[in-house]
DNA sequence: TGCTTTATCTGGACAGTGTCAAGACCAATT
DNA sequence: AATTGGTCTTGACACTGTCCAGATAAAGCA
């Protein structure tokens, strides 16, 4: 049953091409990212993966779809440690939560949001964008008392929210933001609560 | 003096790649964007460019650098149009012109602030990051009556100002703000004053 | 059991890419 | 008029993604 040494089929290839892509990814960046590099990297030809992706968008778009997975798991993380059940309390928790994802994995972070590489229609792909979205949206629905789905105030809470963790985390990564560049992690939440408290108020 | 057909020398390359290099931006994006396919654009050699930008990273922060002016000129041109000098209006105008560069030039925009392939040091570059930056700072300045450079709350508005308006453009980019996506530009832009109010009081 | 089908993986080919080095060309200075 | 220096071309190299024909092994079926 274990594959020592190698057979040659690999057993579970699939998920050794997604383990190494995403180390792939994260050392070269998405404009970097090789396919061929990847198969390398696990020790199968080079038109291996395309059987199980397609092509490089396909292994990509797999990559994004977990890494939306793992960014839901981080903002849950972030407010699972908070001791308070207060709305405002718990929003910004998750701000704190998309923070630490974008910085944690950078090159992940920019292929979800940034890429043209991966097709945004992909099905899988957009349950799990939505499951991330949801979430903002539960934290809104928690501190107005309204659903945005049902409310246009609340729906522009929502979206202020969200433009303003993801511009904050993006202007990060972009290096463009120098001063808070130069912070350490601490003063860099404390310098985040203050300007998202801007927006919830 | 005119370059009628083409002498061995072509008389203005520098000028030549950087405006084809643009439209080859703007049609193939920052993921597929091909040195030689520029080079072939302008009907010159495949080398040819390296001489005026050293490689492709070159040709990408000089588009850059341009873009950051055209940038900065796009805010100043809605604030021109506006009729009045209230702060509050102004700083809106500001954003309003933001969204409409990262509309128009979607690829610029993203190269600008999203690319690994930027050198994000380069002098000329900084220098024409720097003078849009001071343009939202001035806003902000007029805003609060303090510089941001010397008070920290003003600093912070100027850091929530910018971040929501940059995520705001850059999830529209990203497709993923399905909602705002749909609504025309005029449905947009009163959509965008209702969340940026949120952070401009 | 043995045979066939099907999924998996290999290896070679092709067109395309960025970058480097050596040479051809032209203009301007000396 | 000759030499120098900047401009451009040409050819090479290693690398990329994708396609296709084939080898291999596992699973389904007789």
């Amino acid at each position: 049953m274990t594959m020592e040494k190698h057979s040659y089929h690999h057993g579970d290839l699939r998920a050794a091409l997604l383990a190494a892509g995403e180390s792939v990814l994260a050392e070269t960046g998405v404009e970097g990212f090789s396919l061929r590099r990847v198969a390398r990297e696990v020790g199968v030809s080079h038109s291996a993966p395309a059987h199980h992706f397609g092509d490089t968008q396909g292994l990509l778009v797999a990559l994004a779809t977990e890494g939306f997975r793992q960014f839901l798991g981080t903002m849950q993380a972030r407010q699972s440690v908070c001791d308070t059940q207060d709305a405002s309390d718990l929003l910004v928790a998750s701000g704190l939560g998309y923070l630490d994802f974008s910085i944690a994995s950078p090159a992940l972070f920019k292929l979800m949001f940034g890429s043209d590489k991966v097709d945004v229609c992909d099905p899988a792909l957009e349950a799990a964008a939505a499951a991330a979205f949801d979430h903002l949206a539960q934290d809104i629905t928690r501190l107005r008392g309204v659903s945005p789905y049902e409310d246009g105030a609340a729906m522009a809470d929502v979206m202020a929210s969200w433009s303003l963790v993801h511009g904050f985390a993006s202007l990060l990564l972009s290096g463009r933001m120098h001063n808070v560049q130069e912070m350490d992690q601490p003063a860099r939440e404390a310098f985040f609560r203050q300007v998202f408290a801007r927006v919830t108020g």
